[in-house]
DNA sequence: TCAAAACCTTATCTTTTGTTAACGTTTTAA
DNA sequence: TTAAAACGTTAACAAAAGATAAGGTTTTGA
């Protein structure tokens, strides 16, 4: 099978944190891997360590606790985005959660261990140092902006700003995650979209 | 005024990001600044770019935004800890927030200018690419495990996570403020401390 | 195709939180 | 030192959310 299209799709996405030169990009895909996931199937689960990142070219993941036997979803990922249990791919501990896919889904996938041979490679290690720290910080950002909502915004108006931001989303994860992922109950949202429909009629 | 032992143990501090060699050092002090700021004295407002990182020598800050006249405080950061509108910092783009002296506080500074001329120094630029990822992730980490106490807690359940982990906070910072940090109002908390204390006695 | 599972809504009841205001104590600043 | 401001608690009521269960629809998978 030839990827070319789909590396080419990758290096390009990637240009949002860090624009690889021809040689570097020689390097960087010999480390790539790519992956299906069916329906369901686990990216990640609770206990072990997340050794890779991947990056969705289509389809969707869900990351959930299971907490006293009732799963809670905490966020999602769609295609051009990366996917990873962050926290345990950096810090080599057990990971706490599951990374699930929604839909039948397929990641490019890179490996901490290849992560770490070309950060020890001087040929790429400063751009892969780059890398790193982009998607952090990137994801700080984002990360800065969900904590301020839970502290600022009540779940109504975290639901209303999110049809407005992230409407689409609505259209593919059912509506008991995307309670969950507004930090309350699906029966909650059920009644928070009933109230606000009223507004709107 | 003499800050070799304040440099010293910034230094050291900063070991748990990244270790400078002594060559790499003596480039990197050069760019920081100390300041002291007062009790109710701001770091950052709204509306203006971050332009500064801080490590905080002594003191406290406290992060809060303004809604309708009411602050509602989102965070604090102590000794030994950074200090900084991560965001603003790094996008360039106004704060939304105000980050605020709650004790008198005394800050070593690197203002952004002085990272990019790092960052273009080859003395150095590898080390603080390496700095900066190291930073960006370590708050991911923090970030991670915020988000998911107001997806699976309750605010009781925060609040007695908080207690048992962080109870020296409840020491130095007035409860109104551990309330919206918490998610809740001030009212809440204290209801909330009541009910707990009961099952202690 | 068809039974089972998943999903969303609604209802009822309980618990929790928000809002506002009052009160007493502590801290602050002139 | 002293008046003002800040702070924590409590009360009363309203609003919102959680828990549980039931019902009807849609989706899924054998």
């Amino acid at each position: 099978m030839d990827n070319t299209i789909h590396l080419n799709h990758l290096r390009c996405e990637l240009k949002k944190f860090v624009s690889f030169s021809d040689a570097e990009w020689e390097i960087f895909k010999q480390y790539l891997e790519f992956r299906h996931y069916d329906k369901k199937e686990f990216f990640a689960v609770p206990g072990k360590v997340c050794d890779h990142m991947g990056f969705i070219l289509h389809g969707a993941m869900r990351y959930f606790h299971v907490r006293e036997g009732v799963e809670i979803t905490g966020y999602f990922s769609f295609e051009n985005e990366l996917v990873s249990a962050y926290k345990s791919f950096l810090t080599r501990l057990p990971n706490t959660n599951y990374i699930q896919a929604i839909e039948k889904t397929t990641l490019i996938l890179i490996a901490k261990k290849n992560f770490e041979l070309m950060e020890n490679n001087p040929a790429i290690a400063f751009k892969i140092e780059q890398f790193g720290r982009r998607i952090a910080e990137y994801y700080i950002c984002c990360y800065e902006d969900r904590v301020a909502s839970f502290i600022i915004q009540s779940p109504e108006e975290r639901y209303l700003d999110m049809q407005k931001n992230a409407g689409e989303i609505f259209l593919r994860i059912p509506q008991h995650y995307v309670a969950n992922f507004l930090g309350i109950t699906p029966v909650s949202l059920s009644r928070i979209r009933k109230r606000t429909l009223k507004v709107h009629a």
